[in-house]
DNA sequence: TTGTAAGCGTTATCAT
DNA sequence: ATGATAACGCTTACAA
């Protein structure tokens, strides 16, 4: 005759079972695998035995509901296609893949509102940390990352109000050196060309003009932009757009490598010369623009290392480590290439 | 004098302020969150209206022990960067966006092993559906999806023995389709070049090499593969390597559209004509393959409606409503380009 | 249709 | 260092 099994649980061993067998309480079962410091070497060692022999697991729900905490990495992300992003969010994965803290995806699609949305539905989840992409939250979504008792991290930017931390570089001052460059290298009606135009564009555009204007080659026809969402073959059609504004074009900085591949094969296909005719910068340095022909000088920028940045920042704070500084400015990198060699 | 505040919740409202505010019990208020059609009108409303006035949002971590079941749809992608999966993960996660279920992450590093290990962490956690990309999990893995009692979606490809449902297309014939398009164009030296390898590589590579056998053009030494990771970068080294290998090569069926990038890019560098000389062939059809020069043909696959049905087919799952046919095959489509039209 | 009682599996509190 | 007890906030089972 079995012991007449709960109702609902599925059968797995619980923490009264693991106790039970190594002649223990719950609690000491609990101590022994969160702080196995706090419990003597002697009932440490029966725990174990207990827990591998039964197959335990923690139960995170009920772990989550008694502690109000739960182990999870809120994290938000305008795009989870972009590869940009991608590689965020894969640096934060690999940061976390050794602890047993989970992630939890929020794809916000570039709206402040659907932002704002998922920051009240991670809320009552009580996540241990959360980190967001971008520093332009609504009022709103700020107090929501203010008021949610847990660490939060902004990353990709850098800025002068952090809501708790920041990583990322100024995207201003990557424009403004991708723009300084192409000028050093002789060209003139330097076009900037841009999808999307999220606030990080914006700024790298800022950036550009910050450059034009100080060579005292700045003119609003050079600029091409829409709010449509960014791709090579977008690429191709604003160049198009912006060569039959101003023939007279001779370079282009493009607010990502997208872009900047998009105007690369017009070229091309146009018959028209790089870095000879058109000089092209991009922004961002994905692996194919070294390989391209020519290959195409980009703004490298730390993907990878953000999103690893971000984990070790919330994971000190999660540790009561709070960082001595809270910004951290992983800079950017300017990769000249074959495409300016004018 | 204020109410002493229990030692641990946030002091954020439960379902007791709720239930009291609209003078019913705990259980109703849940029932009308739940199933609002179980809960008169009049109380329905009444309760809307505290929820509304306290600002109540239920705790997923309570429900999920309380129920023995979390909201949340465990995914396991072997990477978080390619933009196939990236396009997969996209798909899932736009279809999940209307309902309260979550999206936890695993990502697998196309390691059998690493998938075990998170098939096992995920357990736990009940989850309401689990999708894995691939279907040559593990025994291990194999006994945990089978055991894990929620609805299982192996997506990617389609195969003969599902552990529960299947959303995917044959890579195989994919690859065949590849390969006897070029041959019909008139291509005969036809390489295949291939990084990574994993089993969905490896099909196609199997679908290129049927085709060739069928025609009496294959020759082992058309094959170059790597287990190395793809890239573009890759693409132009193995690419090199063919070549030099059988300098006769008049075309490459490329593992995916990086390799081909990798290729057409080396291509222009060493002034080797496409099509003419080499036809090149692609597989996933990016979106930069139709606006590169010159555009290159290739398989698109259907990622984002992968990801998609895969979730509705999930959903009807755990609504009870089983789908006839437990295997769905996606298919592919066949673009033919310039990089091929000799 | 609504409510009462009893957990769900874990950890915080307080005591020993 | 260890344990008994009472939550944590919700839902299931059952009763009315």
């Amino acid at each position: 005759m079995t012991k007449p099994r709960s109702r609902r649980g599925g059968g797995r061993p619980t923490i009264a079972d693991v106790a039970r067998k190594a002649g223990v309480g719950a609690i000491t079962v609990s101590r022994a695998l969160r702080a196995p410091e706090r419990v003597s070497e002697d009932l440490r060692r029966q725990i174990q035995a207990a827990v591998d022999e039964l197959g335990y697991l923690p139960d995170p729900n009920a772990r989550a509901l008694a502690s109000a905490r739960a182990e999870v990495f809120g994290v938000l992300v305008p795009s989870l296609t972009n590869s940009v992003f991608a590689e965020v969010l894969r640096g934060i994965y690999d940061s976390l893949s050794d602890s047993s803290f989970r992630i939890q995806l929020g794809n916000t699609h570039y709206s402040g509102l659907e932002e704002e949305r998922l920051l009240q539905v991670f809320g009552p989840q009580r996540p241990a940390a959360l980190i967001v992409a971008g520093i332009d939250q609504t009022p709103v979504s700020r107090r929501l990352l203010e008021t949610a008792g847990c660490p939060v991290v902004q990353v990709m930017e850098t800025g002068p109000d952090p809501v708790d931390m920041m990583v990322g570089f100024s995207h201003f001052d990557g424009g403004r050196a991708a723009t300084e460059h192409m000028i050093e290298m002789g060209y003139r009606r330097i076009g900037f060309i841009g999808a999307r135009m999220d606030p990080r564009s914006q700024r790298r555009l800022a950036g550009y003009r910050a450059a034009m204007e100080a060579a005292g080659l700045f003119d609003a026809r050079l600029i091409t932009t829409t709010p449509v969402p960014s791709s090579v073959t977008l690429g191709r059609e604003l160049f198009r757009d912006a060569l039959a504004k101003v023939p007279t074009l001779d370079g282009v900085f493009c607010n990502n490598d997208d872009i900047a591949l998009g105007v690369l094969f017009e070229c091309h296909r146009a018959s028209i010369a790089v870095p000879k005719t058109i000089g092209i910068t991009g922004f961002n340095d994905l692996d194919m623009m070294e390989v391209a022909f020519p290959s195409v000088t980009s703004i490298r920028t730390p993907r990878y290392e953000i999103g690893r940045r971000s984990v070790a920042m919330a994971l000190a704070a999660i540790a009561g480590k709070r960082p001595q500084e809270p910004v951290v400015d992983l800079g950017f990198e300017l990769k000249r290439r074959e495409s300016t060699a004018r």
